[in-house]
DNA sequence: CGTGGTGTTGACATAAATCAAATACAGTGG
DNA sequence: CCACTGTATTTGATTTATGTCAACACCACG
């Protein structure tokens, strides 16, 4: 109970697992270290060598990249319940950056740790694993998406998906949810320019599909605002686990 | 030596960790069923959950997803020494759709040789995992373009990218290589139309930095050329493994 | 010799970027 | 309380990159 209430990584992996007690405990000795972070401030280099990964407890960060001119795409959003790091942790290999969008509560997993908590429950560790595919799935899907959709699409499609993100963890449904997005991180994960993203929203809006205004993202006719932008749960549906 | 012959994927492991001769002979036996495919045919479809995935030997193959519009986005080119489908062996999950760009040759892993394998020679499940996440850091270096260059700046990266890849098993070098691609392959990787694509070709030959022709990439003046596309090898050039 | 896939080029249409400017608003220091 | 600052949003005018449509050349292949 106490667990559940500072996990929302509990509640995503429960929706596909029963937990066991111990499962349960060793998730939750791998919050032990608490941490908070500042918006804005960066909090792993593009580059850097990871040692630490971090479970995402509260608050929101974007992972990003930097290009020689400048220009940020951001690559995902990350929301309560989701692993920040954990690939460069577990390969040592150089990711994106991190960036706290507001400021945020992290448990700080370090990698002895994991592999440790990996080891003696690997029921655990395919949830885990399992739950970090889907996040690469969804990076995929954005691909797809800059690629071959229009920006509106883009921007429907983006917004459906974060609500479902966030609907596994307790904070968003088919209604809205809170976003403390800015436009301009919204045109930087969709390969906007700001002012674009500002007309789309217009047009979003007085079309009544979805209104996105003071932190806030109301879906006014989910069914037909699914269907305009062509979203398919399917790659967020995974049903049937997993390693052998 | 008859190995290393018809294995590009020893080839490329063998450029970040030494194998033993123990760790040769388990790739070796991953190697026995050979399987062909005829150009054009897909291989797995998308959402079909896989239960065997394939070590290409020789060939290439694109990743993709079909929208519901019916355009076509690639995710990504597999090329000698590449896994298809290893994720969703490894993880049960649906992926992409693949298809063989030309006639190609590879060798079928069923998911108990593969982990088999793995439980026999960590190190080397170590250096395939490796290879597997270099390959996701390209997806996310192609969101990255796609989002945030121009179509130039795209094509020459994509160009690039694909001559480091092929480098790694022999298959090409500073000058050029060989490449099977139609210029619909191209835009449908970088988001563009067929005809903008041949005019973006155009430019770059004239402006004496690479020329793709006839089945061929021929770097002019490579230097200049990641200067101009911002070819960043860092993601490519992972040193220092792996799993600790 | 047709025929279909591929490449090439031109004319035109359109989505989105860029430039510019006004507004609103929260925080900050006087 | 107020002026001041910076950030976020909004809107219009214009430019630019890229898509779409159309036509034709080339070539391997049946």
């Amino acid at each position: 109970m106490t667990v559940e209430a500072h996990s929302p990584l509990i509640r995503k992996l429960s929706a596909f697992v029963a937990l066991s007690e111990a499962e349960l405990g060793v998730l939750d000795r791998l919050h032990r270290r608490r941490r908070t972070f500042v918006a804005g401030r960066y909090m792993v280099h593009q580059g850097q060598s990871g040692q630490v990964a971090y479970i995402l407890s509260s608050g929101w960060v974007c992972s990003y990249k930097i290009q020689a001119d400048g220009t940020r795409q951001i690559v995902d959003f990350q929301i309560p319940g989701d692993f920040l790091g954990l690939r460069s942790v577990l390969l040592r290999t150089s990711d994106h950056s991190f960036e706290p969008i507001v400021n945020i509560e992290a448990a700080e997993v370090l990698t002895s740790n994991l592999l440790d908590a990996f080891a003696q429950t690997p029921r655990l560790a395919t949830a885990i694993l399992w739950a970090a595919s889907r996040d690469e799935a969804m990076v995929v899907e954005h691909l797809v998406g800059i690629g071959r959709r229009d920006a509106e699409a883009r921007m429907a499609h983006l917004l459906l998906e974060l609500g479902s993100r966030l609907a596994l963890v307790g904070m968003g449904g088919k209604k809205g949810y809170d976003c403390p997005l800015t436009q301009y991180h919204l045109a930087d994960a969709l390969g906007l320019s700001a002012v674009h993203v500002n007309r789309i929203l217009r047009q979003l809006r007085e079309s009544g599909l979805v209104t996105f205004r003071d932190g806030h993202v109301a879906f006014h006719d989910y069914g037909r605002l699914t269907d305009f932008a062509d979203f398919d749960l399917e790659y967020l549906d995974q049903t049937g686990p997993l390693l052998a």
